[in-house]
DNA sequence: GGGGGTATTATGTCTATACATAAAGCCATC
DNA sequence: GATGGCTTTATGTATAGACATAATACCCCC
């Protein structure tokens, strides 16, 4: 019995990612079937198949019912990266996290964004602008709206010390969302990032929905320098 | 017996979100233990361990050996995006595809790059810079190098046909790398991109290693509006 | 040869059972 | 009270067996 890893299906998906990187399994070709490797790597087909959705679901193999499985020709790996809070971020980066609110209010977000997001022109919200500070030096200025419909706890909320950001996350029901980063230049945010309006900045427009109704869209302008690292 | 969903581990893992989202199971909660869910909800203990590690890697659900399964106080959730074919990539902004090399040299790779990548002063390595385009207009500046310590075949590979990105794609070894995205003026890449050295454009740095090698380091100069677009 | 229905087959999943493992909590000891 | 080891327990994983499902591949018929 040819078993160089102990067993485990952990083992199995190291064996069959150690193929396809050797070509052993070149790209588009078959490779056996479930109860074929069992057999050859001695353990029960489950432990395989474990192995090998693994696999697929990082991008590496393509599985079809009845048409087996097959090594992607170009795989569409997949980057991941954690959203979190934005203290965390920062303490990540080796920095000491600081927060100051620059207005709680009831301005009313910009038409085109309401619209985006299917809010109605009648949905109250709630306006916050606040800057998180890395080391005492701005790192990023959060411009947020609030829809009021989804939650109303944040009409009262206090957000001179708990962030939004960190409000939302401990009170908002969890929920799904969309992410776009673009670069573009400071503009209004320049006056507290202590740059040039015309420096080229980081954006991050985040718009989060819960189970049914969407919960808050936020504008997050990055301080210059600053680098979106994902990995592989 | 209430079992309002069918049965199945994606049943399980819609009715323990919904308890999530209800906050009938609220943040920081222990749940309850595998055996009593899967007793409650009428499957096996494997069924409902499968839909709640799913719930664990989505970041929902903190699970420790004896502790318990927790819900998450704040969740870091994972965005994901998908590393593709840029020609894939434009395809999916409903655009055509269009590439042109710019230059195909042995020009080395800029010191400091060499060194992050962990490549020695005496390894070979391939230039190449190209242009991708959609609907005929600049989408993304490439600028490459490549090992030839890792991928020999790319000294005699033709990159006017097809991109190096694509190249490698199809021919290096699956591996894991790094992304840092970042905005900057476009610099150098204006002329290619068809806008002024002042405008901020989107940067991605990305090295790429082979199980023991480095492969390659790329910049990629996106073109003005460009757009990253993530979804959680 | 083309079209359509059917048998075959590889993956997808569930079940029940068993053992492994980490770690929390308890207890005895110092 | 602190410390170290032991017990208990919830999750992690493996297994064999079974059925479900999708979709290819084949065959029959026209």
């Amino acid at each position: 019995m040819t078993r160089a890893t102990p067993t485990g299906w952990q083992a199995v998906h190291d064996e069959a990612l150690r193929r396809i990187q050797t070509r052993e399994w070149p790209p588009g070709a078959r490779i056996p079937g479930e109860e074929d490797l069992a057999a050859e790597l001695g353990c029960a087909r489950a432990t395989v198949n474990r192995a090998l959705r693994e696999l697929a679901e990082a991008g590496l193999l393509e599985r079809r019912r009845k048409a087996g499985t097959r090594v992607a020709e170009t795989p569409n790996r997949r980057a991941q990266m954690s959203i979190s809070r934005i203290a965390e971020e920062i303490e990540t980066r080796g920095a000491r996290p600081g927060y100051a609110l620059i207005a709680a209010d009831d301005a009313p977000m910009p038409p085109a964004r309401r619209h985006a997001l299917g809010l109605g022109a009648d949905t109250p919200t709630r306006h916050v602008e606040a800057l998180h500070l890395a080391d005492g030096a701005p790192y990023v200025h959060e411009d947020r709206w609030i829809s009021l419909l989804a939650m109303p706890g944040a009409a009262n909320a206090d957000f001179t010390v708990m962030s939004a950001n960190e409000w939302l996350l401990r009170h908002a029901p969890f929920s799904h969302g969309t992410l776009d980063y673009s670069a573009t230049t400071a503009g209004d945010a320049a006056a507290h990032l202590g740059c040039d309006t015309q420096t080229p900045v980081m954006v991050l427009d985040r718009a989060t929905f819960g189970p049914d109704h969407p919960i808050t869209w936020v504008r997050l302008t990055y301080a210059p320098g600053f680098h979106l690292h994902m990995k592989i």
